[in-house]
DNA sequence: CACAAATTATTTGTATACGAATTTCAAATC
DNA sequence: GATTTGAAATTCGTATACAAATAATTTGTG
């Protein structure tokens, strides 16, 4: 389906499957463990470093800070992670497993461990190694061309975009 | 970089700033021409077959219901789509893109066309068809998975959740 | 020390994205 | 024809996810 008639939109289809998927996976974990899979990647990460700051665990998971923000919340929340102030920098925030959380690390199936892609365990290591290989390579290539990719032309002008009136922001005023 | 350590978190890690970068260029996209990588996408396979029902568009897209009729309602907001009730099935609704919507798509850069991926067409065509019908198996790898995988063995429990006091639901209650 | 610049975490706003519940219809069954 | 069953769109709730703005702090420069 689909044949080799335009590749690009092929890959951007199994790109949008694969994300679909992804999420169908982490909602079923979650309701098996009560964590989804940006949480249970961010405590992975926390149990192998302990005492990351809040932008040290974004860079390590891909994710903006804001985003990692609201997931240290809800993990706060069911007390699984713990925040503490940093003492050598004021502005930092370390965070930590709690010892819960660590308890939830360990009782969440093997399978899981690696966040969403379970089913692809079945693979042969050598496929998989190659898989992996490809993916890092094409990420490479994207990652390039997002930096500095000559524009060409741009047509079309950007809409307009009303902005309603700001109200307070910034940070927790103690 | 993580070597060949642990291919599955690799490929995990991989799929993670695929996604970001996706987005990030969704939202340069959005700034450039006021339409998401979402959007643009509903209405490219609204060009191709107008009066779609929100179903059938979800369908083609990989997206559930309900996230379609997010992405539609803003873009009907911008007055690029339109709905009309279907006269075959009062349930159904088409969708299909205003004189207004057909304008902003051909103004759309050619690179933004296929969406998030624009980086990809600097790859020769072959490396390109291998990487499409790559993905294409991985996905069907893991949709098998994600059907029937022997669940093995269930270990921990699910966390309880309280649910609030329900309210008012449905369709439109004209 | 004073002050500008950079960093850090946070909040707000917006857009996905899905599941569950709900309403409206249509179709099948009795 | 009435009832049940099913499908379609929608709403609500929740969780990502990012950009921009903001407050608190640190660092660099004079």
């Amino acid at each position: 389906m689909t044949a080799d008639r335009n590749p690009l939109a092929d890959v951007n289809a199994s790109l949008r499957q694969l994300m679909q998927l992804a999420q169908t996976r982490s909602k079923k974990i979650r309701k098996e463990t009560g964590i989804t899979g940006p949480q249970l990647l961010a405590m992975k990460t926390l149990a192998d470093s302990p005492d990351l700051s809040i932008s040290e665990l974004a860079r390590r998971i891909y994710l903006h800070p804001a985003t990692v923000v609201g997931i240290v919340d809800r993990l706060e929340g069911q007390g699984l992670v713990e925040r503490t102030p940093s003492k050598k920098d004021r502005r930092q925030v370390n965070v930590k497993l709690t010892r819960s959380g660590k308890g939830a690390l360990r009782k969440t199936p093997v399978a899981t461990q690696d966040s969403v892609l379970a089913g692809l365990e079945s693979l042969p290591e050598k496929k998989l190694a190659r898989l992996a290989a490809n993916l890092a390579k094409i990420v490479k290539v994207l990652e390039a061309h997002a930096k500095g990719p000559v524009p060409k032309r741009r047509r079309g002008r950007p809409r307009k975009e009303e902005s309603a009136p700001k109200k307070r922001r910034g940070r927790k005023s103690a």
